[in-house]
DNA sequence: GCAAAAGTGTTGTCCTTACACCCATGC
DNA sequence: GCATGGGTGTAAGGACAACACTTTTGC
């Protein structure tokens, strides 16, 4: 069997003139984006889920996605349905896999990259009336439809490798913060507990954290400086991380 | 326009019953996967390629892909690639990145997914005759079909970074192979120059080598001892890595 | 004045880096 | 015996982990 093929391409194949007709035998699929919308709040990672509106699936629960439409670059769909569903541009977005399995849509193949975002849950006034959009905590959220379970645990994997070797946990803050507030981020996102001299050491040292002049508010208890993100000085000193370590 | 979705999803959508019918309706965009192959010889590290078939890329260079067919698993199909091209399975196999870009096909949108795989050049042995199949230097090929440039830039950047967090790099040379291999497929990779102590010491520490007590031959110099990975132990032993550094 | 959390420094350990000399083999 | 690369040890510096007390605010 395999030799026959290599027979067959040995032999001098002549270049293809007309990649248009060579495009169009090809079989095609179904191509939809799926966006695990990660959030922050009462010290909490969350997900941002609506209700199926598949009967197969009723009751369970669905990350926001949609068809990839003709002529739409893939990161664009995804910007558009966070657009669409949270009514946010300007929003950390990111490809994280491409999920194909023959049995993960009850209506046929339909293969779906997932891309993950992250946004202030402050700056977002949910619609609650739109199939129950609303959010989830992370790690205890069950009956999902489809294999929703399967990509938010591939982009919660992501999410808490790349928090530790980029700034993305700012994105899921106010523009000021406390360092608590940073603290009780990385703590949720990463399940462990962490010394708060260390890390308040470890940020400091970094040096990207701005001292805005500003307090907490509101709190009962001594007030804490708030802080912001530099991210031009960030972008600016990138460092080639090279260490191997496995 | 976008207070009349609002109004429209507000109210109380109806379950879709037919799940077969609303697939039905989604636009199709033919699917591919593309495989980077990398591969090393001559302190070198390379990349599989042929020649494209399409007349619109004359002479140009190409990634080994095919088109996902019906009823195929998204690896499944870059397995078959491997399989077909090189003759191995058990290859180190890993889904990279989706590319989608509207014109990165001459014939029309074509979506790839694409895959990095790691083999042991001495392994296989090339059938030079099909369509020009052989090895470049990754960091220097250039004339290159498609967007493969991108795609095999891509995939080299996550070889680089995953390396330094996983074994993987002794996919690459043969089972049995000498700390000075090793070295120079981490200085190629990587693009850098390792202090030859310190290198030994890391890895020695890491304590996953096998003395096989067998040792270089054919060499002008003092043969160098052999090692084999333990896989098996490094299994066992995994550890998370928690530590914020960027 | 009491509760609650902010803010701060030191010490020991480990990991990383830089660096120089002897050893085994082929020719 | 000389050229080539294999093999080893040590010391200094930097990062990280562990750990306790004082300060500020609300009540």
């Amino acid at each position: 069997m395999k030799s026959a093929k290599n027979q067959a391409v040995a032999e001098k194949t002549p270049l293809l003139k007309d990649a248009d007709k060579l495009v169009q035998q090809y079989p095609c699929v179904p191509l939809t984006v799926d966006c695990v919308i990660f959030g922050f709040e009462e010290n909490k990672l969350k997900v941002l889920l609506i209700r199926s509106d598949l009967e197969v699936y009723k009751g369970k629960w669905s990350l926001l996605g949609d068809v990839v439409r003709d002529n739409e670059e893939l990161d664009d769909a995804a910007y558009r349905v966070l657009q669409e569903r949270t009514g946010m541009s300007n929003v950390y977005l990111k490809q994280v896999h491409t999920f194909g399995g023959l049995q993960r849509h009850p209506g046929g193949r339909v293969v779906t990259v997932a891309y993950a975002s992250l946004l202030n849950i402050k700056h977002h006034e949910l619609r609650i009336t739109e199939n129950e959009l609303h959010w989830h905590n992370v790690r205890t959220v069950r009956d999902m439809a489809f294999d929703h379970r399967e990509i938010i645990d591939t982009c919660y994997n992501w999410l808490q490798k790349s928090i530790q070797e980029h700034p993305l946990g700012f994105n899921l803050l106010p523009e000021k913060f406390s360092l608590r507030e940073l603290q009780n981020l990385y703590e949720a996102i990463l399940n462990i507990e962490l010394d708060r001299r260390n890390f308040r050491k470890k940020f400091f040292s970094m040096d990207f954290l701005v001292d805005t002049g500003e307090y907490e508010a509101d709190v009962k208890h001594r007030p804490g400086k708030l802080y912001q993100f530099d991210f031009g000085k960030y972008e600016k000193s990138k460092r080639k991380w090279i260490g191997i370590d496995f």
